[in-house]
RNA sequence: GGGCAGAUACCCAAGCGGCCAAAGGGGCCUGACUGUAAAUCAGGUGGCUUACGCCUUCGAAGGUUCGAAUCCUUCUCUGCCCA
């Protein structure tokens, strides 16, 4: 039988960096019950197929599920294959593009995957929700729809910030809430996991378990951890995102560009590290925040792919962009150069798929170099009109900007 | 169904007959500096061109004009008001 640990000691884990608790003494309570029965509790998180990759900024909430699994309580995974389809509106200025079955079919499964970086799969409940949405009939979805109100929906702030800029609110966007909510009515949620930005849908499973006969379910809220820009919401779509699958060099150099007040939530998020420990690696006067800032980027890469990547990872950072040094691979780059030597934006050009004027701007920036690899001698190659002859390149390493290397070939 | 307003480059947003490849932000790129791909500062940011210049772009299609992002017509989409 499932052993748990006290209540306190569970909570101080679960509830690590959490926003807000929807009530903690209804928590308590929960976890004291589940203890007295010894049965774990059922804790929901549902994740839309949206894209096919989960940026980081998931693995917070995928995290907290994980600690209840550690807990030893059951995680049930919901993966909104027909949500997904509908579009989550919150926290968005803008309708979400509907996708189709084949895209969110394809996104399920590299989800799945990627989940598995986080979770044990082997103790999580898979659901989908088309198992009970696409057995819905009409009138079955009226019914769902007569639960709330369109004033309800309009208390939400970002319903209500569109509506007042009049940027469009299609009517599909008001059934999402009531959608993830009924999810927690099927299977029978006691806690729901999600984002802060997720606090009205979450207390709508509270509502509508109320009026199906259940114990609402306690609804714990995670930040929103700002992307590479440190303002806005980490998402694909802006751009501002790491990607579970990403490389880990491009991984470890992404960490390493965000802003440095970022880092402590970031560590508190992303990683285990104890309280104590991000006091002391975020006070700069304690710690360098470069120091602190490799360590973030260390840990992060590490737990997605593996000491050895992380370390080869770091030790790439250190020695190309702290050093300037030359990565220890790069493509090569083949050119065929004619008897009166190559022009410097044809060369450009052949390792960057850009415009001609594109090319142009680069050198004329002071952005392409030639490097000699042994000595590390480089010069730049500021004319744009420049020809190089064979000698030129011959074992040279092309570089465009700061990180871009081409090992030429003639 | 009727009336009104709007659609501008990656995003936001000015422009309202020629000086518009189109102000200003943001983003992105490059450089300097550094503590890092943080912060800060400087420059760049449709395409082709050594350049003069040429070509394509302002929701779509037509039209007026020597000349249109700017005026007219139709269409598509969006918002507001009335029914």
């Amino acid at each position: 039988m499932t052993q748990f640990r006290s209540v306190d000691e569970q909570l101080k884990d679960l509830l690590r960096g959490a926003q807000d608790i929807y009530d903690e003494r209804e928590f308590r309570n929960l976890l004291r019950d589940a203890m007295g029965i010894k049965r774990p509790l059922r804790v929901k998180l549902g994740i839309d197929p949206s894209s096919p990759d989960i940026p980081l900024g998931h693995t917070v909430v995928l995290r907290r599920l994980r600690a209840f699994q550690d807990h030893g309580h059951q995680a049930v995974l919901i993966i909104g294959d027909y949500t997904a389809m509908v579009g989550d509106p919150s926290g968005r200025n803008k309708t979400r593009p509907q996708l189709t079955e084949q895209d969110v079919e394809r996104n399920a499964v590299t989800y799945m995957e990627q989940a598995g970086k986080i979770l044990d799969l082997s103790r999580t409940e898979l659901r989908r929700n088309g198992e009970w949405f696409s057995r819905m009939n009409f009138m079955e979805v009226l019914r769902l729809c007569a639960r709330s109100t369109v004033a309800q929906m309009l208390e939400r702030d970002d319903f209500d910030k569109r509506y007042h800029t009049k940027v469009p609110i299609s009517l599909h966007e008001f059934i999402y809430p009531l959608m993830q909510g009924w999810d927690s009515v099927m299977v029978k949620a006691d806690v729901e996991l999600g984002g802060t930005d997720q606090l009205f849908n979450l207390l709508m499973g509270r509502r509508l378990q109320e009026q199906e006969g259940q114990r609402p379910q306690v609804c714990i809220t995670s930040p929103i951890i700002p992307g590479l820009d440190g303002e806005q919401k980490m998402s694909k779509s802006l751009g501002n995102a790491i990607g579970v699958t990403e490389a880990p060099e491009n991984m470890f150099g992404k960490v390493m560009s965000i802003p440095d007040a970022l880092m402590a939530s970031w560590f508190t998020l992303l990683t285990r590290e104890p309280e104590d420990r991000v006091a002391t690696l975020c006070d700069a006067a304690r710690t360098h925040p470069r120091e602190a800032k490799l360590a973030l980027a260390h840990l992060i890469t590490q737990e997605m792919h593996g000491p050895a990547a992380a370390k080869q990872a770091h030790d790439t950072f250190v020695s190309t962009v702290s050093r300037g040094e030359l990565p220890a691979d790069m493509p090569e780059l083949a050119v065929a150069v004619p008897e009166g030597g190559i022009g410097v934006l044809a060369l450009v050009k052949a390792a960057q798929n850009i415009s001609g004027s594109e090319a142009r701007r680069l050198v004329a920036q002071g952005g392409v170099k030639l490097v000699q690899p042994d000595t590390q001698d480089e010069f730049s190659v500021n004319d744009p009109n420049a020809v190089l002859g064979r000698d030129d390149l011959a074992g040279r390493v092309l570089k465009i900007g700061k990180r871009h290397h081409f090992r030429l070939k003639t």
